[in-house]
DNA sequence: TATATTCCCGACTTATTTAGTCAACTATAA
DNA sequence: TTATAGTTGACTAAATAAGTCGGGAATATA
């Protein structure tokens, strides 16, 4: 089990977003050479993160991104479920097919991922991109 | 993040071979046949699980498999670190080489990330394999 | 002792997913 | 009118996971 940097690169990017974001928006290509991250990815990655109206986009110079709401109205598992990172550990659908119907004992083992899941899912939705970013962690660095 | 089938089949095999045993060792064989995995898959992972003293081997013409201690004392951490499945996020050593010392913003988000193991492992820590293999579920099938 | 069964083990192949790139476009500030 | 920055789909490369193969060793039983 792992958290691919997909994901991970979203929380970066939204946290530097975050402590970043005074007047105007904030550029990838800003946030790109800060966080070391792929600009071209950068560009997939809010894609996603606009289409689930995390972030609002100002094309043109001086364009960028911010956040759309404030960041202590966002939840992680928001971000990373518009990123893909499906916090999904197991679907029964593909042992459907092979008799799995939930009675069996090839079923024994569902529950525990389901709770798994729920486990999982709720520590992600307690969590705040505000919990995150801290401007004292920025000033600091300055 | 998913959990892999590798460990997602350990768990199932084990449960299987703690309802089915009795008198003398379960066969992959049969575990194959009951729970729908490749036989050679599951020599390739049962060969971990007892590289990691949670099952034993009998060898020859009616051999097997058996636990190597009770089902209530096997905790799914094991069996999914033997297997490989380390419920490990995200490693910094990686980042540590693009500049992220555990002081810059690039390591703001490794707090969270530590704190996911640190609760993913706790779930698996306190889920025994006992908690997956009862007995009835097993009559209600014969 | 011969044979079938079962575990043992490394190497190999294939499939899937993730990571990252490219090219061509649209909008807008200066 | 030009440089900047977001928009988009398609593409490639790399990594990982899943699964297979072949040959070997141990042992119960006939």
């Amino acid at each position: 089990m792992k958290l691919t940097s997909k994901g991970r690169y979203a929380v970066m990017a939204l946290t530097d977003l975050t402590l970043y974001y005074k007047n105007g928006p904030v550029s990838l290509r800003d946030i790109s050479l800060r966080q070391n991250i792929s600009l071209l990815y950068l560009e997939q990655i809010f894609l996603k993160l606009r289409k689930y109206k995390i972030v609002e986009s100002i094309r043109g110079k001086k364009g960028g991104y911010r956040l759309s709401r404030k960041a202590s109205d966002i939840r992680l598992s928001e971000i990373l479920s518009a990123v893909d990172e499906n916090v999904k550990t197991v679907r029964c659908i593909k042992h459907l097919k092979k008799g799995c119907n939930g009675k069996s004992i090839k079923c024994n083992t569902h529950k525990l991922w389901d709770e798994l899941d729920g486990h999982i899912n709720s520590f992600f939705e307690k969590k705040l991109l505000s919990d995150l970013a801290h401007k004292n962690d920025l000033e600091k660095r300055l």
